[in-house]
DNA sequence: GTTTTATGTCAGCGTTGTTGACTTTCCAAG
DNA sequence: CTTGGAAAGTCAACAACGCTGACATAAAAC
């Protein structure tokens, strides 16, 4: 990868457009290999991605409201909604009125939930770990690094929003 | 990140679920700021992702044929055909019948189709130059590195296919 | 106490993925 | 030269998951 120093200090890149390319195309095909391992599981229960992510994100912030996930996932209230109603009518997710605030409706994972986010996630992370393990731990943190300047700063807002309890 | 060295000088990691999960998430949301500036210019022209994604290869391998493409993108002809059929109508892509196997359709962008597919690959490059920038010359390095671990064996050979004439 | 805002639900539509059945074209092996 | 099979395309149906619009209800604001 070229770059230089400035009298200042600071770095420069010289970024082709094939580098950038490649980069794109990384993006496209590491994608593919992150999601395939849960997509198979998914398609036993008959679920999608979408639901995936719900309970994800549900599992990292039980009790979370309908409109908290909606600003984490960023779809319409109508489409979360379909997802929920399927993962309620299947007994993974129950949805509990606010008591403050009867509008509300916060959202936990039921026992089956539990387990099969849990089934998911261990899928995924051990993708994840393999590729850690093979890329080494200076290529991982260069990783979450330009993944987190990829974001959109709104989105990263979501994304540091746990960071605190986290690895640094 | 917690990593140490074993007497025969092997790094290992240690790495928490919590770690991992924060890989997973970083991938979900930087996902979604890697596709949002192709998307808005995408929804002008009515088309989708997945015209796209077809841009983006046949412009990389100008005279691909549907069956290689097919292999690259993972989706089945029938749905492939269908983004090719809005492609070709919209005069956006060619399709000249094989001269040595007539079987075969290779693919072309047209001078419209070129010109679509550069304003969608400027401005996904210009955020994956900032992002890169931001993030230094180590740390795209890593990024590479993981991406390319994370995908399958069989996508991974895709990606270096044309990775020859590329930038190490 | 009526209006406005926030939240969530129901109905319907578009894109893009899927499978299955079928036809046409054409190369190549027998 | 015929036939088997690969490549490409079409039609139909369906599922997942985005979207908009219309609407009910709870809470807040006036």
């Amino acid at each position: 990868m070229a770059d230089t120093q400035t009298p200042g200090g600071q770095t420069l890149l010289f970024l082709t457009d094939e580098q950038l390319r490649k980069g794109i195309e990384a993006m496209f095909f590491a994608y593919r290999g992150f999601t395939a391992d849960p997509d198979r599981i998914l398609d036993e229960y008959r679920l999608g991605r979408a639901h995936h992510r719900a309970l994800h994100f549900i599992s990292r912030a039980p009790g979370t409201t309908v409109n908290n996930l909606l600003s984490i996932l960023g779809v319409t209230k109508q489409s979360l909604n379909r997802v929920l109603r399927t993962l309620i009518d299947d007994g993974l997710v129950e949805s509990r009125v606010g008591t403050r605030d009867k509008r509300e409706r916060h959202l936990f994972l039921t026992e089956s939930g539990t387990a099969l986010e849990q089934e998911l996630s261990t899928a995924q992370r051990e993708r994840m770990r393999q590729a850690y393990r093979e890329a080494g731990p200076e290529a991982v943190q260069g990783f979450r690094t330009v993944l987190e300047a990829m974001m959109d700063p709104e989105l990263r807002h979501h994304f540091n929003r746990a960071k605190d309890s986290s690895d640094e």
